[in-house]
DNA sequence: ATAGGGTTAG
C-alpha cells in the first residue's frame, strides 16, 4: 500500500567527494555506495594489515604512534575494510577506531563503515548513536537516498545480527529528517522484507503526514501490521484532522476510539473550543465593520496554527461546541482560561465573567492565572473596583496574587483611581515580603511625573537605590518626562546622563520625550541636536519622534518641509498614524488653507486611516476661525449624517463660535442637542456660553442658560457670578442683579 | 497547555 502512495522519481546517483581535511593531504574520491564493494574477505592492502595487526596485539590501538603516522595516509577503501575487519573480531574497536576518525580527522567513513557501525551500535542497544550516525548519513546524502541506501542495506547487511533495528532506525531517521517519502520507501521495503517497523517509527510519520489525505494511508498500515499503537498516537490523528478543520471526522474517530478521558479528546477540545472563539469573534467584526481587526485576529489564528473557516461556518462551529456539550464532554480549566483571555482582550469582560460563574458552578476551580486574566481585563475597561472584589475574593479562597496580579491592580489604580489611592497600594505592595518589582516603582513614578509632582517621583528613585532596585531604562524616562513636564529641562538632560551612567541604553521614547519638550518649549534648534544624537546613536526614530519634528517644524511655519517629512514618513515605513495628520491638519488650519487641511483629511481616507474626532474638532474649529459659520455648520451637519462618532468638544466649538457671531438661536439649540446626546455638561461648558453672551450683553439669553444649568442641577461659582453681574448692571436689569445675589448668598458665594 | 506590565506625539 505504501508503494502505491509514492512513486519513485528517477534517481540519479549522487557522486560525493569525501574530503579529510586538507593539512593530511588526502583525498578520497570514491563515490560513497561503490566504495562499498568490498567484503572482509578482500586481501588487505598494507597500511591495513598493519593498523589491524596492531590492532591485534596492542589494547591501546589509538594511542599507538605508528597508528597515528598512518591513518592519514588511509583513503576511503582502508578505512571501511578496518572497520569491517575491526567489526568482526572486536566490535568495541571498530566504534572507537571510527568515532576517531570522526572526531580527531572529520571523517566520517563511508556508507559502508556508517552501516557496520550502525549496526554494531544497534547490537549494543546503543540507539541514540544508531540514530545520530544514520542522521549523519542521511543529512550527507541529502532526500531522494533511501533506494540506494536500502539497497546497500539489502544486498550487504541482510544477514547482520540487528538488521532489523537498522532497517526501522533508517525509517525513523528519514522521518526525524523530514524526508517523508524516503521513509515511506524505507518502510515499503521493511514491508516486502517482513520487517516489523516500530510505533515510534510510526508515529514520527504519521505526524509528518498529518496535515494530508496520505495520514490515513499510514493509520491503516499501523493498524494492519498489528503494531501495538501507543497513546500518541490517536492524538497525532487527532491533531493531524484539526488541523485540516475536519472537526465531524475528528468527532467521529474520537467517539471510535476513544474514552472521554484520553489525551487525544483534550487535545481536540481545546484545538475546537479555540477555533469556535476565534471564528465567532471574527464574524462579529466583520458584522461589526472591524475588517482591520478581523484580518489581525484572522492573523492571530493562524500564527497559532488554527485555520479559519470562510465565512459562514459559524453557526457549525456553534452547533459543533453544543454537540459536544450535550455528550457530556467538559471543558477543562485551562480550555476556560484560554476562552476567557480572548473575552478579556476583546473587551468583553462581562461575558468573562459570567463564564468564571459557569465554571465554578461545573465544579471546576479557577486558579491564579483565571483570576489574574479576569483582574487584568477589568482594569483595562477602568472596573478596578470590580476587580479589586475578585482581588478578595481571590485571597478568602486562599489563592494568592502574583505579580500579574498585582501589576494589573496597580496599574487600574494608578489609571483609574486616584493617585492617593494607587500610593497606598503600592505601599502596602512595598511594605510586604514580596520581591520588589522595578515595574510597580516604574508605574508610581510616571504617574507623579504626569501630574507634575517632580520631587515625590525622585523620591521613589532614590529607594530604588537604596533598596538595590536595578532601575530600568523607563524608570529613567519616566524622571525625564516628569522634568519635561515641569519645564525643567536642564535637568531633564541631566537624566539623559543617568541613562548612560548606569550601563543602559536610551531609547526612542527617551529621545521622543526631550525632543517634545524642547519643541513645546519653542526650542526647534535645540530640538534637532537632540534627533542628532539619537541618529548617532542609531536609535530608530519612530513615527512619534516624525511626529514630533512635524510639530517642531510647524511652529517655525516650515510648512513644506513638514509635509516632505510626512512623504519621508511613508517612504521609511515609518506610517504616519492620526496624530501625525492631526498635528498637520491642525498646522494648516491655523495658517488659514483650509484647502489643505481637508485635502490632508482625505488623504488619511486614501491611507485607510480612520479620523479621530480630535481630528473633526480641529477641522471644525478651523472652519469656525477661518471661513464661514454656515461652512462649519454644514460640515458638522454631514458628519452627523454619516453617524460619525462625535465628542462634546465637536458642540461646544461650534456653540462657543456662534455665541461669539451673534446666532443665539442657533446655539441654543445646539446646546440642547447636546443635552440630549447625554454628554455630561459641567460649568465650564455653561460658562463658556454665558461669557460670549455677557460680552455681548444679551443677558435674556444669558437667563436662559442660567436658568438650565440650575435645573441641571450644577451649581454657580463665583466667576461666571461677577461677570453675569456686571452684564445685568450694564444693561440695567437690576432685577435680575438682585436675583443672581440673592442666590449667591445662598450659595455662601458672598458674605452677607 | 492557560496570563502581562511601565515610558513618548494631537
Amino acid at each position: 500500500m505504501l508503494n502505491r502512495i509514492y512513486q519513485w522519481r528517477p534517481i540519479r546517483f549522487r557522486l560525493k567527494s569525501q574530503f579529510l581535511t586538507p593539512t593530511f593531504s588526502l583525498l578520497f574520491t570514491k563515490p560513497s555506495v561503490s566504495a562499498a564493494n568490498i567484503t572482509s574477505d578482500d586481501e588487505p592492502s598494507d597500511p591495513v594489515r598493519e593498523i589491524l595487526n596492531k590492532a591485534s596485539t596492542s589494547k591501546d590501538l589509538f594511542g599507538n604512534h605508528s597508528v597515528r603516522t598512518l591513518i592519514p595516509t588511509l583513503n576511503s577503501l582502508q578505512v571501511d575494510q578496518i572497520i569491517v575487519n575491526l567489526g568482526l573480531e572486536d566490535p568495541d574497536s571498530a566504534i572507537d577506531f571510527f568515532y576517531l576518525l570522526r572526531n580527531e580527522y572529520g571523517f566520517c567513513g563511508s556508507r559502508v563503515s556508517q552501516f557496520v557501525i550502525g549496526h554494531l551500535l544497534a547490537g549494543k542497544r546503543r540507539l541514540k548513536e544508531l540514530r545520530t550516525v544514520l542522521e549523519q548519513m542521511l543529512h550527507e546524502e541529502g532526500s531522494g537516498s533511501a533506494p540506494s541506501l536500502s539497497e546497500l542495506l539489502e544486498n550487504r547487511f541482510r544477514a547482520w545480527d540487528s538488521n532489523d533495528l537498522v532497517w526501522d532506525m533508517l525509517a525513523f531517521a528519514y522521518s526525524r529528517s523530514e524526508m517523508v517519502h524516503d521513509a515511506l520507501f524505507v518502510l515499503a521495503k521493511m514491508k516486502y522484507f517482513k520487517i516489523q517497523a516500530s510505533i515510534l517509527t510510526y508515529n514520527s510519520l504519521l505526524y509528518n503526514l498529518r496535515h494530508t489525505h496520505i495520514m490515513w494511508d499510514v493509520y491503516e498500515e499501523i493498524k494492519a501490521s498489528g503494531t501495538p499503537q501507543s497513546a500518541q498516537t490517536n492524538s497525532i490523528v487527532i491533531d493531524g484532522l484539526c488541523g485540516q478543520s475536519l472537526l465531524q471526522e475528528a468527532v467521529a474517530f474520537l467517539q471510535e476510539n476513544e474514552g472521554k478521558e484520553s489525551k487525544a479528546l483534550h487535545c481536540f477540545i481545546q484545538y475546537t473550543y479555540v477555533k469556535v472563539l476565534y471564528n465567532v469573534l471574527i464574524h462579529g467584526l466583520c458584522i461589526a465593520g472591524s475588517m482591520e481587526e478581523a484580518l489581525e485576529l484572522t492573523d492571530d489564528m493562524e500564527r497559532h496554527g488554527v485555520q479559519p473557516d470562510v465565512a459562514g461556518n459559524i453557526e457549525e462551529g456553534f452547533m459543533l461546541q453544543e454537540e459536544m456539550l450535550s455528550q457530556g464532554f467538559q471543558l477543562n480549566d485551562i480550555a476556560y482560561s484560554v476562552l476567557l483571555s480572548s473575552l478579556c482582550k476583546r473587551g468583553q469582560v462581562g461575558e468573562a465573567l459570567r463564564l468564571l460563574h459557569e465554571m465554578e458552578s461545573t465544579g471546576l476551580k479557577p486558579d491564579v492565572i483565571t483570576y489574574s486574566i479576569l483582574i487584568h481585563g477589568l482594569c483595562k475597561q477602568g472596573e478596578v473596583q470590580e476587580a479589586i472584589q475578585l482581588y478578595n475574593k481571590m485571597w478568602l479562597k486562599r489563592i494568592f496574587p502574583n505579580s500579574f496580579t498585582h501589576n494589573a491592580i496597580l496599574l487600574g489604580l494608578s489609571e483609574k483611581g486616584t493617585l492617593s489611592e494607587a500610593r497606598m497600594f503600592f505601599d502596602s505592595l512595598t511594605k510586604s515580603d514580596l520581591m520588589e518589582n522595578i515595574v510597580w516603582f516604574n508605574i508610581m513614578i510616571y504617574r507623579y511625573a504626569k501630574v507634575g509632582k517632580v520631587r515625590e517621583a525622585v523620591q521613589l528613585y532614590e529607594q530604588i537605590i537604596e533598596k538595590g532596585i536595578t532601575p530600568s531604562t523607563v524608570t529613567f524616562n519616566s524622571l525625564i518626562y516628569g522634568f519635561c513636564k515641569s519645564r525643567k529641562l536642564a535637568e531633564a538632560r541631566t537624566w539623559l546622563g543617568m541613562i548612560k551612567a548606569h550601563g543602559l541604553v536610551p531609547t526612542d521614547v527617551t529621545y521622543t520625550t526631550l525632543m517634545n519638550a524642547l519643541c513645546e518649549a519653542g526650542n526647534i534648534r535645540g530640538m534637532f541636536e537632540v534627533f542628532r544624537e539619537m541618529e548617532a546613536r542609531a536609535v530608530e526614530p519612530t513615527n512619534i519622534t516624525y511626529t514630533v519634528i512635524i510639530k517642531g517644524l510647524c511652529k517655525q511655519q516650515r510648512l513644506q518641509e513638514s509635509l516632505q517629512l510626512l512623504e519621508v514618513m511613508h517612504a521609511k515605513g515609518r506610517s504616519p498614524d492620526e496624530i501625525t495628520y492631526n498635528t498637520l491638519i491642525h498646522c494648516f488650519c491655523k495658517a488659514r488653507d483650509m484647502r489643505k487641511a481637508f485635502q490632508l483629511h482625505n488623504e488619511m481616507l486614501l491611507h485607510n486611516l480612520q479620523p479621530s474626532p480630535v481630528t473633526y474638532n480641529i477641522l471644525l474649529n478651523g472652519l469656525c476661525v477661518n471661513g464661514d459659520l454656515n461652512d462649519a455648520d454644514r460640515f458638522f451637519s454631514s458628519l452627523q449624517d454619516q453617524n460619525i462618532r462625535l465628542t462634546k468638544v465637536a458642540y461646544t466649538t461650534l456653540i462657543k463660535a456662534h455665541c461669539a457671531k451673534g446666532d443665539v438661536c442657533k446655539a441654543d439649540t445646539l446646546f440642547r442637542q447636546m443635552v440630549e446626546k447625554g454628554f455630561e455638561i459641567s460649568i465650564t461648558d455653561y460658562s463658556a456660553v454665558i461669557n460670549r453672551l455677557c460680552k455681548k450683553n444679551l443677558t435674556i439669553k444669558v437667563k436662559v442658560f442660567l436658568h438650565m444649568m440650575l435645573s441641571d442641577g450644577i451649581s454657580l461659582d463665583q466667576q461666571i457670578c461677577f461677570v453675569m453681574l456686571n452684564a445685568f448692571r450694564r444693561v440695567g436689569d437690576l432685577t435680575s442683579e438682585f436675583e443672581l445675589l440673592a442666590k449667591m448668598i445662598k450659595c455662601g458665594l458672598l458674605p452677607d
